[in-house]
DNA sequence: GGTTGTGAACAAATTCACAGCG
DNA sequence: CGCTGTGAATTTGTTCACAACC
């Protein structure tokens, strides 16, 4: 495989997170080679798709025997751009931003948050979970001190678009949403969202139409947002 | 259109709760007639997809005029099965489980948390945010007495699968997957995952790979998760 | 023999473009 | 005339099936 114009695909992008926590697995499990059969099993996907996405990675397999599983995580790390560690600023110092400061999750998996900014000024200088509070007003200064890639929406969905330009103005090209409402980032940014409600809400399409049909189908089986 | 074998597209009906919020919206503002156009942009997507997505639904536009806001929402109510509320469980009182219970969201939009369940005998009795934490041996009779619809698992990787299996067992046909853990579950049993990591690490690459390419590489725009 | 890597076939989703209708 | 509804075209994603290779 020629080594130029390597465009990974969208929806294999969104995968690839899924099988670095399988690799993660085997590698506490002591083991060293895997098949794309069984990295399929561990990431609930099928073989054909495995071997598809990571041979947009590059051809790091070995026919007969399958995959290194060191060298494949070290691969997949590198072009996840997970070999350093990406500050966090979650906007939004209520129930869902405190509680996110405190999912370990984030910081174990190279995302520390480093900042929780809100606009109510009696919050700011409170320590949450061991992250100090400051005031939005400051959060161009924070972006640079810090080195803030990645900022987290977790306020009303009325304040969301604000904060987003104010993170887009403060430098921060990587934005998540847990706002429940529709924001617009400009080209060059990276917007993501998590909306809570939603997923129950399509839950309930699928529960709701439960054996109405008549033939055959398929249960409903969430893929991972392509993105 | 004839009324027979409309099988909704899974990206679509991921779409409908977008549409919905926003004719919620419009309700309060009290308009009462919107275009595609207009729909489309509160949304977020482009014209064509909400008149292509909405005839799924049937043909409940007028031409030349646009949709009649009220009976649009109340016709996309009834398709997603929000015309009931779906109490909901949730299983793991740990930090995110009761932030999910605090999450006003839920309830407002039809989801009302009826309890939390935990394994840890110690939080058992404990009320919090006015929900009672019952033991998770109990799930059986509590699905049935409180009509739960939906489970929630927001209990660490290690303890999802067991979670799942038992949600299953209690009659729970729906789950919304918290753990950043691969689950399987049985035919007709729906299933959703939200990884809060995996999308800052799916964002982690965007940031990786920005204006890396030499050659008009689309900037990031994460579409809502099919299914 | 066993497993990868990948063209080719297939399926799903998106977008175009315009006929149809109010 | 304006906007919907939808076939057709296009793009994106998945699966098949097998040659290539260890």
């Amino acid at each position: 495989m020629v080594d130029r114009i390597r465009r990974i695909p969208e929806a294999t992008v969104a995968r690839l997170p899924v099988y670095l926590r399988s690799l993660a697995e085997l590698v506490d499990e002591k083991i060293a080679t895997v098949s794309s059969e069984r990295l399929a099993e561990m990431a609930g996907v099928n073989a054909a798709k495995v071997r598809k996405d990571l041979s947009y990675l590059g051809s790091y397999g070995t026919r007969g025997v399958g995959y290194d599983v060191e060298y494949l995580l070290f691969q997949m790390s590198r072009e996840l751009g997970l070999t350093h560690d990406w500050p966090v600023a979650i906007v939004g110092a209520g129930n869902l931003g405190q509680a996110l400061a405190n999912y370990g999750g984030f910081t174990q998996r190279g995302f520390p948050v480093a900042v929780l900014v809100d606009a109510d000024a009696s919050k700011v200088g409170q320590i949450i979970h061991g992250v100090r509070v400051h005031h939005i007003d400051e959060l161009p200064e924070l972006s640079a001190t810090l080195g803030i890639g990645i900022g987290i929406i977790a306020t009303p969905a009325s304040a969301a678009q604000d904060v987003a330009d104010r993170l887009v103005a403060a430098g921060v090209a990587s934005i998540l949403n847990f706002a429940p409402a529709v924001i617009s980032v400009p080209d060059g940014t990276s917007l993501r969202k998590v909306d809570l409600a939603l997923e129950l809400q399509i839950l309930s399409f699928y529960q709701e139409h439960r054996d109405l049909e008549s033939d055959g189908a398929p249960p409903h089986q969430a893929p991972l947002a392509p993105g």
